[in-house]
DNA sequence: GCGACAG
DNA sequence: ATCTTGTCGC
């Protein structure tokens, strides 16, 4: 559960980008995925004229759905929101919340890119390799690549492809719904992450691990700047 | 120069 | 991400 790096997160913009270069050497390969008891699902809520934010990190019993424990955090902005540079951002408040977690996840399901990322290397690789677990990257809109509309059925998809690479897959997670941008993050393929997106999507676009993570951040926060007044 | 640009 | 009302539909 300890991240296997250390970092001191007090980066500029230079350094941001030559980590990312450097942890992204870093091998992705399948695991069997067989036993997968726990997933979590994590989100950042940020208040609008002041630097706070909050950060979640929710376990979900993988049979059921079923929501068995969450940490809420709070914390502070340190990085500011720069495209493929995402994970420096979020990471910071988002290991605050891990470390607070007393059921370990074999899967991580992220809001954001993994290899859909320019360098191939996305919030949902980044976290992966942090951990050394398995993560999906999922995010509501595409960060870059090309793709065809998928089919109008749920389960349907279609490649994202970057310079002749596909790098994800556009997912229809319901009916006639506006699909999600599926990527590996790590230590998964792109199949398997789409085969379990669906299955934590049973009823909404937004698989429920980050439906879950999204609706606490934002109730916390509520509640949170109802208190600075 | 113009458009794109995870959250 | 965040600012925001009602509205169409199951």
């Amino acid at each position: 559960m300890e991240p296997v790096l250390n970092h001191s997160w007090k980066l500029s913009e230079m350094d941001a980008v030559n980590l990312q270069q450097e942890l992204s050497l870093k091998i992705v390969k399948e695991d069997q995925l067989t036993k997968v008891s726990y997933v979590a699902g994590v989100d950042v809520a940020y208040s609008e004229h002041s630097d706070k934010l909050i950060a979640a990190v929710v376990i979900l019993e993988a049979s059921s759905l079923r929501l068995v424990e969450s940490v809420v955090v709070e914390d502070t902005v340190h990085f500011p929101y720069i495209p493929g540079l995402f994970s420096f951002r979020e990471i910071p408040p988002l290991l605050k919340a891990f470390k607070q977690i007393k059921t370990p996840p074999q899967l991580i399901v992220c809001d954001g890119q993994g290899m859909a990322h320019p360098r191939r290397f996305g919030l949902a690789s980044h976290l992966g390799v942090l951990f050394d677990l398995p993560t999906i990257g999922c995010g509501k809109t595409k960060l870059l690549g090309e793709f065809q509309d998928p089919e109008i059925k749920r389960g349907s998809s279609s490649p994202l492809v970057d310079h002749g690479e596909v790098i994800g897959a556009v997912l229809r997670t319901q009916d006639n719904v506006k699909p999600i941008f599926v990527s590996i993050g790590h230590r998964i393929s792109l199949t398997t992450a789409c085969e379990w997106i669906l299955k934590l999507s049973p009823k909404y676009r937004l698989p429920e691990t980050t439906r879950q993570a999204d609706q606490l951040v934002n109730k916390v926060l509520a509640d949170f700047q109802r208190d600075q007044e």
